[in-house]
DNA sequence: AGCACAAGTGATAATCATTCTCACTATGGA
DNA sequence: TCCATAGTGAGAATGATTATCACTTGTGCT
């Protein structure tokens, strides 16, 4: 609607890959200088409240958001070399019931993959810490 | 070794469930109300290096705990009704890969799943709001 | 076009979990 | 026993995120 909001819409656009708060401020002053922080906040919040843009896990601990690019139940696959985030089915849907389960009703999940996309694959650097488990 | 770290311990224990930094302060007061934040947190940091303990995700902002009992690589089951955490082998092992993982080479990956345990099943209450995805 | 209201904005202060600093103390080996 | 080292506690510092508040912009209505 607004400018403000028009700018920021258009800075995700730019990015393209996944981003935290600061890197999204950085592209949205190289276009509109006077931009506050808080307003990049709840743009950001609209935009996730509004599915066009969604929460993806964290970065030296601030969040980190995509560009919504798939509908419904879906999963990410975050390249640990260059940050980028892909899209993934859910492969879940086609699964027996976990051990361990014995009378819990699972009403949701997270999942997460970590690895490296075909870019960084191809490079040698052995150096990543990013994931867990 | 030292009193305020088996105090700390010994309040794992106590709890059974899965704990905040602020419930696990509480639990520890009672037993020795001198016993310093940071200290929890440094004891907390230290049981987690030694795999005694793990983080298992967050609760309003601040980050949620488990005594480990399983090793190995498992996943978590969190009752949204009563905080509870079970362990649960994993289910991707014998799964194809996914799709949309073209060129991604995946090297690691977290999975949570959320739902009522036991326990909460059986009562009637529908209000819970934790999950997402 | 003119107007009033609602929503959005920007600066700054506040919040809250977590970490750091620093002076002090307990621990465990020699 | 004595000392080096790791642990401790209080409070300050940090850093991401949110709230506040006065002001501006956009919208719908006339």
């Amino acid at each position: 609607m607004t400018a403000p909001r028009r700018v920021i819409a258009s800075a995700v656009d730019r990015l393209g890959r996944a981003f935290t708060i600061d890197d999204l401020v950085a592209e949205v002053r190289a276009l509109a200088p006077s931009v506050g922080i808080a307003t990049v906040y709840r743009a950001v919040a609209a935009m996730e409240a509004a599915h066009a843009v969604e929460r993806v896990g964290t970065r030296d601990e601030s969040a980190l958001y995509v560009r919504c690019t798939a509908d419904g139940h879906h999963h990410h696959l975050v390249c640990t070399g260059c940050g980028l985030v892909a899209h993934a089915t859910c492969p879940l849907d086609d699964v027996p019931p976990l051990h361990g389960t014995e009378g819990f009703v699972v009403t949701a999940h997270e999942l997460t993959l970590y690895g490296l996309c075909a870019g960084c694959a191809t490079e040698v650097s052995p150096a990543s810490e990013l994931p867990r488990s």
